[in-house]
DNA sequence: CGAGTTGTTGAAATGACTCAATGTTAGTGG
DNA sequence: CCACTAACATTGAGTCATTTCAACAACTCG
């Protein structure tokens, strides 16, 4: 991969706002860059935390075991994201695993570069700080969406994120180019494969979107946003019966 | 209040981890007391997060209101506990509001200051990330729990982690003396007051606690441990003891 | 083509919530 | 000290969203 690019993709990301082209280049010269193919762990729950990463190519699913041998998926990373910040701190082991879900590759920088980086280029400490901070609210906002809505609504934010984060424009509509299994997306969205299932039938019945195995062609994002409840646009009223609306048809 | 016992708190809080006496002199120098009453907000939500502090006295809860009305209660805030970190970041505000459920004082400082501080004592970015990076591995653990458990146990995970936070020792018990209502406990918890008060009223049945409006005895630690599922010392299958080291900083 | 994986859908089971009625406690002022 | 009130707690019965289980359909890949 060309070194400009690799600059670009590092300039771009959170933990390097601040740091002039020089700095960046030697941040760059520091790290190394890693493949895996389809399936790889990046990085293993419970190894100690030796490495931060910034994904070039691909996508990986941040997931965690629980001890009583639940599976939850947190969240994807793609290109231009970083991974382990952790790594930057002593004495920690990952807290989740990362598996590739399609071809990766990252930048990788061994936990003390990282540490020492911070050391000489301050700002990056706060950089990570602010990091850690955001995904802290969005952990939390998970917190709430579980509590409080319905597994349609969690459905359908998940759908929005995906669209957000790793959606391409195509005519009008949003495609997500993964394979996700009706499992994964149990996981992320915190209920069964069967309730997935039975969602995403009700969602393509009425047109919103197109499900495949490989991919997820989200036709209408709007209506998909104004059932998950975060519609920025959207009138306050009347959600809560569209979201209600777009279950209850059962009738084929 | 004394000022050897200000610096003293100041010493054993994470975020002033690595600093030299003098540091934490002019770090305590820099902030100021203030108190508040039960019931008295100290931030809130939707504000500017201008705030950094160190509790130095009583208790105050973390909560937060969700876009449709729910309250979550996050978690408690103590005697030698700080809060409001985000204050260090620009252009953030308070996801969340803190409450006094007793009366409170607490040594405040200015956004900036802290700011400068970290400047001052890079160590000190790097203790905020480091309790960033725990805050949030506790989140997600909240969310696994409310995901995989059942409200029995998540109760009894509160009544445990209540115990281990601001429990007093009492002949073999322990005893947790806040006023907490079962709603209060219910949005800890992810569940209703009813819930809450069923789960109470079996566990008090079993002898495992005595529930009062205004504090709460412990007398079985170990088995509301167990009904928790995190029961350390319990089965050595090495299952359950591997799952919590996992998510927990390695010993030292 | 066949075997294994993945997806769908109905029916039954269930944990938790809601609602409502009732009991209890703390705090107030007479 | 008592009566009164408001806040808080308990408990049972009914309801509901979601899960579980099972059977079957569709797709993928060697």
């Amino acid at each position: 991969m060309r070194k400009e690019l690799l600059l670009e993709l590092l300039a771009a990301n959170e933990a390097f706002v601040g740091l002039s082209p020089d700095a960046l280049e030697t941040i760059l010269r520091a790290g190394t860059l890693r493949h895996w193919t389809r399936g790889d762990y990046l990085i293993q729950q419970g190894n100690d935390a030796a490495h931060f990463a910034l994904v070039v190519r691909g996508t990986a699913k941040l997931i965690q075991v629980t001890p009583d041998g639940h599976q939850v998926l947190i969240r994807f990373v793609g290109r231009g994201q970083e991974f382990g910040l952790i790594a930057a701190l002593r004495d920690f082991v990952y807290p989740l695993s990362i598996q590739a879900v399609e071809p990766c590759s990252a930048l990788v920088w061994q936990g003390d570069v990282l540490a020492d980086l911070m050391q000489r280029f301050p700002i990056m400490a706060l950089n990570a700080l602010r990091i850690m901070v955001i995904r802290n609210q969005e952990t939390q906002r998970r917190y709430q969406e579980l509590l409080t809505q319905r597994v349609e609504q969690r459905v359908a934010q998940a759908l929005v994120r995906l669209a957000d984060q790793l959606g391409k424009p195509e005519d009008e509509m949003i495609r997500i180019d993964l394979a996700l299994t009706r499992e994964d997306l149990g996981e992320f969205t915190g209920t069964t494969l069967y309730s997935v299932s039975r969602v995403l039938s009700v969602f393509e019945r009425n047109g919103l979107i197109d499900a495949q195995r490989d991919r997820i062609l989200i036709r209408k994002i709007d209506e998909v946003r104004q059932i998950a409840g975060t519609d920025p646009s959207g009138s306050d009223t009347g959600v809560i019966a569209c979201g209600a609306s777009c279950i209850i048809p059962k009738a084929r």
